[in-house]
DNA sequence: CATAAAATACGTCATTTGACGTATTTTTAA
DNA sequence: TTAAAAATACGTCAAATGACGTATTTTATG
């Protein structure tokens, strides 16, 4: 039997990609496409026999967060896989809150999406390492305090960078980090220099905590 | 390169399955087995050169989850796999607060078991699908977590001494803390001399880490 | 393949920190 | 009231840290 599948997305040319992506599949058919929450709600109540919805965040009307909850309020059956550009936590863990059943960025490959629907359908929850990542980091720090502008700031640091922060926080010299990571204690040293800049810190603690409530460790 | 693997894993039989499926893949280099956690400890401290462990949770001596938590502290770069047939919740929960970077029931085959070391040296989190929608539901309700009986060996810090860790751990040095709290420089060395020794730690970031753990501050 | 970003590494210098020792005053509790 | 605990304070010295500058190599990305 054809999996049926319904799609949440504003854009065109992204509804485009997704079908060109599915389409080399036999056993998926593309049941609808919305150009936002509200026209999904509103199909979904001509018919309701779809199987999982791809569904986009940003959205006019309502976006993508607002319609998984009514739909799984409604339709606790459908799977609803987030299809999306952003990988804030503040977006995904909104999104596992509504009733997400997974959550994919869209740079994901046809045949990864494809695994994604089927695990989603045998119960699963697909996700893209990335955002399996951050699922992990929000679980270890159950902090949801609302973010201030200040903390929404972006920074980005380097995977390096990032790795030298969380050896920092657990109290290690910078003699062990270097040990550890297998290079100059210097290197670590410029690392953290770099660290603090980005950060608009002057010492470890400061580094730690800021990084913290960034949720960047 | 070879990627280099540890087993910490006490039921011979099971060492064996996985040793099996690993063999298939040239880039896996097995490193050494440890049967418990300490043993594992111990290993580590001869040869820290190890990229992934693949930790059972039960095991004599001292558990995977314990294990876990001390090797992330002196060696944040090893990434941990759990692989265990264990899917409950409080372990998965437990696994991760201690730091693990995936989780695997035994059941998996070898191909997905080398996909995830693969996955969890690039910084995802690989994770069977049951367990992937277990951490969705342990974030869509949060559960809190009783303290460990090591956690709560008593160590008493002053008034003094906690409202100078307040301000350690807020990133303060010892100039800002001492006018704070309108006393010398040398009696905040002093205090944190005390603390320090109480808490047997010899840095900022390891007291605050501790006193977090022990609900000290 | 070219360019940008990231990672690597060293040197220098002032400041901060951590680990000692010693000692006086104040507070707390038996 | 007296002993113990806590808080105060200073000096010294080695080690670690933070803030600069410079420069080469490696990795990503269009």
């Amino acid at each position: 039997m054809k999996l049926r599948i319904a799609i949440a997305e504003d854009n065109h040319f992204l509804v485009k990609t997704i079908q060109e992506k599915l389409s080399f599949f036999e056993d998926i058919t593309i049941k609808f496409i919305a150009k936002n929450g509200a026209e999904l709600i509103g199909k979904l109540a001509d018919d309701q026999r779809v199987d999982v919805i791809l569904m986009d965040i940003q959205m006019p009307e309502m976006n993508g967060i607002k319609a998984t909850e009514l739909v799984k309020n409604q339709y606790p059956q459908i799977k609803i896989i987030m299809l999306t550009v952003y990988d804030d936590d503040e977006y995904i863990f909104d999104s596992i809150k509504a009733g997400a059943n997974g959550y994919l960025l869209k740079e994901i490959d046809a045949q990864k999406l494809h695994d994604s629907i089927l695990e989603v359908l045998n119960d699963g929850a697909p996700m893209t390492p990335s955002i399996a990542l951050k699922t992990l980091n929000l679980l270890r720090n159950p902090t949801f305090k609302t973010d201030t502008k200040e903390d929404l700031e972006e920074v980005r640091l380097s995977k390096r960078e990032t790795e030298i922060l969380i050896q920092l926080s657990k109290g290690l010299n910078y003699n062990l980090i270097a040990e550890n990571l297998v290079i100059s204690p210097s290197t670590v040293r410029k690392h953290i220099e770099n660290i603090y800049r980005k950060l608009q810190v002057h010492n470890k603690m400061e580094a730690v905590l800021k990084a913290q409530k960034k949720n960047l460790i």
